[in-house]
RNA sequence: CGCGGGAUGGAGCAGCGGUAGCUCGUCGGGCUCAUAACCCGAAGGUCGUCGGUUCAAAUCCGGCUCCCGCAACCA
């Protein structure tokens, strides 16, 4: 069986987060899972960057786009390595054989019709990254209602994608293929959205030039969505190559929830019109959120940078935390208390706890030579039909991409070795002479548990199966998945070498301690793995911390100021805007006359605390309509890491007095 | 009425028509091989609320309340 698994391609405008991990490792371990059964893999992950966005990221940081790009590469790179994501294939957007598949499907689409050519002149709105029909402008400006910034008129022609053509198509696919997109709960999502009518894709641009050209018309890009999904054959070189003949259609496309839109919808509609067929899953995972109302602070000794996570409690704790605590489909909660806890009951006191025991005995009874099996009780055989029916379902579980259900069952298996331990007492046995044959054959079983379990590990924690393999003493050749549903592997005299804790039970209050420390000898430098990788991008790192702040604006002159009219207001009524969140309308008092603003403080201030304040305003900004309210001023307001204080004067300046 | 998801013992979650379950925490006990770990037992839930369908409802249907995500939204 061949199994192509594919991640999104990333974004990278910004350094890795514990979010994008998480696809990631859950397409890594459907991968493993499958290359231990034996199947033909190919596990495919890269990043999208042909992005507008990167140009003017880029350009913020004084670096070429290329530049950037590369060195945020080698950051998301340097993590999958961490993490030991085992991805056959890293493609780039960027990328030549990239570029000229793109090329070729879309004159392709474009002989056929499929992609066709309009003219208007557009008025586009750069911060909504939209263009908008003349007759759609309010007041000759951006309709959107919260933005309403002025528009350029651009006499661009773009090239449009007829999504419009297969709509019907694809929802009788989606209809007669309900695997298609999973969880369900999406593809009733995807339903409602295409039954609500599908408009044609705008798939190029000529308002800047990093990208794909347009291989007939070289002042067009081919604009994100289209160029980003074909990655997903071009990486197998589509149409004539190998892999592509080998590999395609992928048995699953795994992504965030967000996206999933774009794969369930265009991605199909481009393989459609490319008469090829289609992958046979898209599955949208939740998302980690941060903890609402949970405090992240330092001293905590909550820390959200990934490579930080990693050095602390290593890349198989981060990958089972991931995987485990996340239940399919839906959102996870992130919290470093969450993370510790799972770490030490599951990993530390269970699976860890475990392996450290039996050897323990193995090396105490037996010399740390594994005993030959002697005949069975009901115990064992117990153990044996409970290991089948663990490893039955840790199979339907990956199967139906829910690592959590996996990991639940497995941990079954791990329970019950424990309680088997209490059960049979080898302490006990050990001290009876004609017990003698029964404690070896508790003591087989439990290295062949041990032996099972690091097989079954493997998808999930990589570099615990070669450890716990180690001390056991035995050889990796026999990792391979069928092997775990056999109780009869090991024979006798293998040489156990007990070593340090698989899981060292973590103590959070510790880090307190050891944060304070490592701030203090920073400039010294620990000499690890991790730490050689934060060096490579040092530059990033740096950068990030000062972002928390937002960069400094160019230099103006004072003349620039001036232009400014700052004054002080008082505010006379306040109430919030019907429907929405954020937006107060304030009634003030300039210099006796009396305006409108409409102010996004509402989540910061409750009405009734700012009546009668004197706040500063920016008096000649152009009014502009939000949510229908023409406001005419902008309040002055500092906002911090989520906290936002307006500027009120604490002496009684009039209002009207000028600000400067 | 923009779209979608959710409300289950102290916490986090599973169950999705037929004695309410898991992990953590709490309390009591056991064991001493082990990473102060492990094993057993107990307390703790009228499964958000109101109504309906059914012999039977966390589980299906409808109303309501409250949360969350997307969208919207910081002049």
């Amino acid at each position: 069986m061949k199994y192509y698994i594919t991640t999104p391609i990333f974004y990278p405008n910004a350094s890795p987060h514990i979010g994008t991990a998480y696809t990631t490792v859950a397409a890594d371990t459907f991968a493993r899972y499958h290359r231990l059964k034996g199947d033909d893999v190919y596990f495919l992950t890269g990043t999208d960057e042909n992005a507008q966005k990167i140009v003017r990221t880029a350009e913020s940081k004084g670096l070429e786009p290329r530049v950037y790009v590369d060195g945020i590469v080698e950051r998301f790179k340097a993590l999958w390595d961490e993490l030991d994501i085992s991805y056959d294939d890293f493609i780039r957007t960027t990328e030549e054989r990239h570029h000229l598949v793109v090329q070729k499907i879309f004159t392709k689409l474009y002989e056929q019709g499929d992609i066709y050519k309009s003219e208007y002149e557009g008025w586009y709105c750069t911060p909504c990254e939209t263009f908008w029909t003349e007759n759609k402008l309010v007041d000759g400006k951006c309709p959107n209602p919260d933005c309403g910034r002025e528009v350029e008129l651009l006499k661009e022609e773009s090239y449009f994608f007829k999504l419009s053509k297969y709509q019907d198509a694809l929802l009788q696919y989606i209809k007669h293929n309900p695997d298609f997109i999973q969880p369900s709960s999406r593809r009733n999502e995807m339903v409602k959205f295409i039954e609500g009518g599908l408009e044609d894709l705008c798939v190029s641009r000529t308002t800047f030039q990093w990208g794909i050209q347009v291989p007939f018309n070289p002042k067009h890009v081919v604009y994100v969505w289209l160029d980003a999904l074909i990655n997903y054959i071009s990486a197998l070189g589509y149409p004539d190559g190998d892999l592509y003949k080998r590999y395609w259609p992928a048995e699953v496309h795994l992504m965030g929830k967000d996206i999933v839109r774009f794969h369930a919808v265009i991605w199909p509609i481009i393989l459609m019109a490319l008469d090829i067929p289609l992958p046979k899953m898209v599955y949208g995972h939740g998302w980690y959120l941060s903890k609402e109302g949970g405090k992240i602070s330092k001293s905590r000794g909550n820390v959200q940078d990934s490579f930080e996570l990693i050095r602390r409690y290593g890349s198989d704790a981060i990958r089972y935390f991931l995987l485990r605590d996340m239940q399919a489909g839906a959102d996870g909660a992130y919290s470093e208390d969450n993370l510790v806890e799972r770490l030490n009951s599951d990993l530390a006191n269970d699976l860890g706890n475990f392996v450290s025991r039996s050897l323990a005995m193995i090396v105490k009874y037996r010399g740390g030579v594994v005993p030959k099996i002697g005949p069975l009780t009901t115990l064992e055989e117990e153990l044996v039909t409970l290991s089948q029916d663990v490893i039955a379902k840790l199979e339907e579980r990956l199967e139906a991409h829910d690592p959590a259900g996996a990991l639940d069952n497995l941990w079954r298996l791990v329970a019950r070795m424990n309680k088997y331990v209490d059960e049979t007492a080898p302490w006990t046995l050990a001290k009876q002479e004609d017990q003698q044959a029964r404690l070896d054959t508790v003591l087989h079983t439990f290295a062949e548990a041990i032996r099972i379990l690091g097989i079954l590990c493997t998808p999930f924690m990589p570099k615990l199966t070669p450890k716990m393999f180690g001390q056991l003493g035995i050889s990796e050749e026999l990792l391979l998945w069928e092997e775990a549903k056999r109780w009869d592997v090991l024979g006798e005299g293998i040489q156990v070498a007990r070593g340090d804790a698989l899981f060292p039970r973590i103590d959070l209050s510790q880090f307190i301690v050891e944060e304070e420390k490592t701030v203090v000898s920073e400039t010294n430098g620990d000499k690890n793995t991790v730490e050689a990788v934060k060096t490579v991008s040092a530059e990033e790192v740096a950068s990030e911390n000062v972002s928390e702040f937002e960069p400094l604006k160019e230099e103006i002159s004072i003349d620039d100021f001036a232009k400014l009219d700052l004054r002080v207001a008082k505010v006379l009524h306040a109430e919030k805007v019907e429907k929405t969140d954020k937006l107060l309308k304030l009634e003030i008092e300039v210099a006796g006359k009396p305006r409108t603003i409409v102010s996004g403080i509402a989540q910061h201030y409750a009405p009734e605390d700012l009546i009668g304040k004197h706040v500063v305003i920016v008096a000649n900004l152009k009014p502009a309509k939000l949510r229908g309210i023409m406001s005419e001023g902008m309040i002055l307001a500092a906002s911090h890491e989520g906290v936002l204080e307006v500027l009120t004067l604490d002496k009684d300046i009039p209002a009207g007095a000028r600000v400067k």
